[in-house]
DNA sequence: CCGGCTCACGCAACCGATTGCGCAATGTCT
DNA sequence: AGACATTGCGCAATCGGTTGCGTGAGCCGG
């Protein structure tokens, strides 16, 4: 691998010279310039990543945190939009990024923080569920730049789904249609369900429905079991509710294939929504009704913020980004039967 | 940041016996050892990675290729899918993945070929669509250690999700059910498509069972515009066929949903089958029958084979690896009606 | 008491690139 | 022609870590 000095020597300058020509400084003539440069050429020369970052101290990479336990963040539909936007839009400004280890099978791991620091990366975009976890705090307790998505921390800039506002509209979309017995199969705790819980109470509260206990559950995401099994809960209800909320549109699928066990139509007999918007299931029939969260605006979004934290630190406005999605009407909730 | 030099200061020993000390050379007693690291917690050492790197030649890093034009390869379920596999992996062993930045819009971009050279990766995995592009060409060329996926190179390692079989497997199961009259939309011309036609006529072929040319057209690989024109023209047909297979599971929809509007069932009507194994679309109604490829297999042995190649070379077998499918009956498959 | 051995550590070069400062050689102005 | 400004380039330190080789101290046996 040619470097610097080969160069030089090629040349007959000195180093320095040749590092300031192929940066354009200005000190350099426009003549010793072009014999540089074609002679880097010539030599096949590519300029080495380690060495300048060791003695720049930036690095432009850029670390991702998907913590992935059970349910990677790479196969997860929203997540995985949200990282390729992400990529996207980094990568136009010449950021590469790299995925902070998360492997816990590792001989001699290092906490994320020690990761990061280890690589140097410049910037950090935080996407998990766990944020719950000490390393995820010991990170973001650091002095490094960092944009969580989904997830507010006191002090740091976050790029947030608009998941109240999102159930609301979708919860008084249900009582527009008629709906009174609506029951909401949540996802696991985190900073997500609970705001699509207040957006969810907030919209009955205001309508003056009152929802029973009961009609409230909770299983995991993206669990087509656990919404199976929690289905057939509500549909054994003495008094069964006329629509069906789920966590996301994939866990939806366990509930839809529940009714229709149970010989219930969709929509006629029970009205369903998801949430997220994945194409597969809002395309296929029944076709969900369900908010499309706008992973391309999440991505990049988080994307400039970021960048703009690392690149001009005093003027970056720590805040909290709120993106709104969409309510996209699919043909799962209709008018209730009446009785 | 704490430095080497700053603990060999506080131990009063020298910055090699330090270096020494934490890399568990043998030729530092167990006293300085502790020691040493004691005061590297104390101080919160981070080793440095670039500094390493530039002294040892060797990054631990490996770069991904996933090209993506129009469809990424993070949203894409089976790139996803075998992408998180692979990162599991080589993070278990200590490797750190970035990816080959193959963004157009940057102002001084580099050449795939650049990027990898720049950064030093140990090692490098391809998987995409567009095998034919020069700049992918020219990375292939290079000395740096490779491993491809779905794509055969010569005298490369590359991973193969054995369509030609899986093809041959599911055409031979529409037979089985009776069906002679089977249409194929396949998708872009590419090594896989190739390959899965070659699995469909040798099936038809063994049977003695000739499809129309009609019966085999082409679109773009998850296009449910594409494949619901595509369909609407098969049903159209005078001779319309009795079974449809699709190039993936997921423009499978269009196609279902083309059928449908129609006014057909299926698969009382029509059969239908895609391809991957998407849990969305294999889990809701009508359940597709589909050949699910072992994503997890894939990626985990293009990971394992690559570090391989990377840590011993010698004796690493360059070798084309085929990860078999396995036929997934689902419920849009059944015997052609009797006329 | 001495030769030789082991143990534990330091020396110093090196990886490749960046950059502030100094300096010589021109050019410019009066 | 002399004072001064400009231009173009090199010097040398520096980033942080690694590693082969050398060496001094301490111990052994003879």
């Amino acid at each position: 691998m040619a470097s610097l000095k080969d160069i030089s020597r090629q040349c007959g300058v000195s180093v320095a010279t040749v590092s300031k020509a192929l940066n354009n400084h200005t000190d350099i003539s426009e003549e010793t310039r072009d014999r540089v440069r074609r002679a880097a050429k010539e030599l096949g020369y590519s300029p080495n990543f380690s060495a300048r970052a060791l003695k720049t101290n930036r690095t432009h990479g850029i670390g991702v945190l998907f913590v992935d336990e059970a349910n990677s963040g790479l196969t997860h539909d929203y997540f995985a939009g949200v990282l390729d936007s992400f990529k996207k839009t980094v990568e136009e400004k010449g950021y590469d990024i790299t995925f902070i280890n998360c492997s816990k099978k590792q001989p001699n791991r290092m906490t994320f923080l020690e990761h990061v620091r280890y690589h140097g990366f410049d910037g950090v975009v935080i996407a998990c569920i766990d944020f719950d976890a000490p390393e995820v705090a010991e990170l973001v307790q650091s002095d490094i730049p960092i944009v969580t998505i989904d997830h507010l921390f006191n002090n740091k800039i976050a790029i947030m789904s608009d998941n109240i506002t999102g159930m609301t509209e979708l919860t008084d979309y249900c009582i527009s249609k008629g709906h009174k017995k609506i029951a909401y199969i949540h996802g696991e705790p985190s900073t997500v369900t609970t705001a699509r819980l207040t957006g969810f109470y907030r919209a009955t509260d205001k309508q003056g429905i009152t929802i029973p206990d009961e009609y409230v559950v909770g299983t995991a995401y993206r669990d087509t079991q656990g919404t199976y099994r929690e289905t057939l809960k509500l549909l054994k209800l003495k008094d069964r509710p006329t629509c069906i909320l789920y966590p996301d549109d994939f866990s939806a699928l366990g509930g839809i294939n529940a009714i229709r066990e149970m010989g219930l139509r969709i929509p006629e007999d029970i009205s369903v929504a998801g949430y997220d918007g994945i194409k597969a299931v809002t395309t296929l029939e029944p076709q969900l009704t369900t908010i499309v969260q706008a992973t391309d605006l999440i991505g990049e979004r988080a994307a400039k913020k970021l960048i703009s934290l690392i690149e001009k630190p005093r003027t970056t406005i720590i805040e909290q980004v709120v993106i709104p999605g969409a309510l996209q009407e699919g043909k799962t909730i209709a008018e209730p039967a009446k009785k």
